[in-house]
DNA sequence: CTATATTGCGCAATCGATTGCATCGCGCAT
DNA sequence: ATGCGCGATGCAATCGATTGCGCAATATAG
């Protein structure tokens, strides 16, 4: 807590027996500007002897850059998050930068958001995991000052954004129950508008059609992508009579939700009904029965977006835009085929893994 | 992404016709200086007008504060952390901070963390939630420049820290599962070492104590605080012959690993084994039967500990310390009488909740 | 042997805000 | 009248690093 004198550039630059101006474009690789491998390692010896470290603020006053990256989210408490974040963190550490995190109680209509990070705190660049709202979402990025990548979600406009594909996932999720034999299966999808949701449902219907089976509409329910949410969906698709035999949730944590209502309404998972989730967190290993997800690169979507948002500051690149596919099915005890076939068909092997 | 020229305070000054002088004191509420209303007035109003925002490396760079508070925080993927990491966020955005967030994957021995963030990114305090081995920890943050506050530890020299009376918590958990009229009552212990670890087991055993039974060591099993961890001293404690008829779980991950394991045996909770968890996060929710749990502060854990290093930094405070109480029992399904009652004894009521 | 590149390095301005000290004008006491 | 005090404001240094430009010394050319 004793206030350290820090050594300074000049300090260096003293050591050194050079002027600031060489130490700096020494310690900073100036090319185009000549030092001759002498002073230049003089620099760096003393440089290193002293610990130098450079001041954030001065330099980032005379550059106008912070090298601090804002990650804006929403519900922190979604496993799904953390995860991603994770994979920013690293990535940005790995490039020089660290990460502000922000975290927007109220999913939408939080423009202000942005801006203060952008301006307050001098971000960088913005990786934006938040606001389901596209439309409020596109108005608010447009008042910001940096770039920005936008994840799991893609602005009509043209912009960055890094992405899974849900089509895939949902595909490959509804596959599976296909090749267990399940025909009449059903859907806890999304917001109908998102971005997400529809991809979802597009897959899941996709998976249907190619299986020659007509999707029936009383086994599409809309869901939040929470807890919540899975679980009154999962009421909603009970009442509404012939349930499916088996279940595409669009989250691991919708799918945690219904798997609360079944097992409050008696009905056995996966005998009497097996249940997929989408995105394998750690929380698909703590239900029981453990449950079967499609596994998505959420690490690695943090850290595809982190680098991308870095190259977009440093001008290494002029768009990012990428789809991240499914890693593969994790299947566990949460499906099986029905009880009674209704039509086994052969199966393709899944991606398998010892629970 | 257009290059937005930023006003200035010198932009400002001008557009009241003062010096910049003038005007920083003004928008700082300087005191000690006097400024006429008319001015003051003049000034507020073209700061307002052209919306003005301060520089913060500018500022930075004179004051040698950033307004930025750093977190290290280990697991981002313990459901735990998002949590406190919640209650910081929000803390520190009231009084004007931003956080900083550090994840260390290695558990220990990453002191060079501590320096990164203090020096590199110039951190004004450090919220500490990492590192389990106290040895280690002390000599890292020994060398930091900066205030800092340790989450959920304590530091046998003196120093800041905000914990939980985890002593109370495991306390709780016992005794709720003493008045079903559970007599062989067993622990997963944390780290026999760890500040926790320690208060969690004198908790139990003060419970038991008072209850007039001897603890029986082979109902003691140390686990880590992770989901395997929990799983493992199960499957160890089942195998030591005559288990309890009821656990009290260091941890929720704990419980959740514990309760996979009894799943896998075929043991029935609560009907053959009864078990609590200390932490009250929604993966309690989530598990089949829901978990019963000691609920702890965990948001106020973060902003008490944010607010505390903000009054550091600020020299509003010497010293921070506290110890925060359970904030009670959250009764599910995981607890229930013993089948076989061993010696019922009246309960006192715990905090019911609905699951 | 002189004119001209070329290399190696330093001078000084600059980024935007903060702050100690000087200054200016005015009222009031002597 | 002259001087003093004080309220109100401006001047200028400063924080630490970056960077355009200029200047000396050396190498090369003619």
């Amino acid at each position: 807590m004793t206030v350290v004198p820090r050594t300074t550039l000049s300090d260096v630059a003293a050591a050194a027996g050079v002027d600031t101006s060489t130490a700096s474009r020494v310690l900073n690789g100036d090319t185009g500007h000549r030092v001759s491998a002498p002073t230049r390692e003089r620099v760096m010896a003393s440089a290193k002897a002293l610990g130098y470290l450079p001041n954030p603020h001065a330099r980032g006053l005379r550059t106008a850059r912070s090298h601090t990256l804002g990650i804006a989210v929403p519900q922190l408490e979604n496993p799904v998050f953390p995860e991603i974040i994770l994979g920013a963190e690293t990535a940005a550490r790995e490039r020089g930068y660290v990460l502000l995190i922000s975290h927007s109680d109220d999913a939408a209509g939080d423009a202000s958001h942005y801006e203060q990070l952008a301006r307050v705190s001098r971000v960088d660049g913005l990786l934006v995991a938040t606001l389901e709202d596209e439309v409020l979402l596109a108005r608010s990025l447009a008042r910001t000052t940096v770039p920005f990548v936008v994840l799991n979600r893609r602005l009509s406009a043209p912009g960055n954004h890094v992405v899974f594909d849900s089509f895939a996932a949902a595909r490959m999720a509804t596959d599976h129950l296909l090749s267990l034999g399940h025909r009449r299966i059903g859907h806890l999808a999304g917001r109908a508008e998102g971005y997400n949701g529809i991809r979802r449902l597009a897959g899941y219907r996709a998976s249907l059609e190619a299986a020659g089976i007509d999707l029936d509409p009383a086994l599409v329910v809309e869901a939040r992508y929470t807890f919540e949410g899975g679980e009154l969906a999962m009421r909603e698709l009970l009442t509404r009579g012939h349930p499916p035999s088996a279940v595409v949730a669009s989250t691991v944590l919708a799918a945690a939700g219904a798997l609360k209502h079944l097992h409050a309404c008696g009905i056995r998972v996966p005998e009497e009904m097996s249940l997929v989730g989408i995105h394998d967190v750690a929380v698909a290993e703590m239900l029981h029965p453990t449950l079967t997800t499609v596994r998505l690169p959420l690490r690695e979507m943090g850290a595809r977006a982190t680098h991308g948002l870095i190259d977009l500051i440093e001008r290494k690149a002029e768009q990012i835009a990428c789809s991240l596919p499914p890693e593969g099915l994790v299947v566990r005890q949460s499906t099986a085929p029905p009880r009674v076939a209704e039509d086994a068909s052969a199966g393709q092997a899944p991606i398998a893994r010892t629970s």
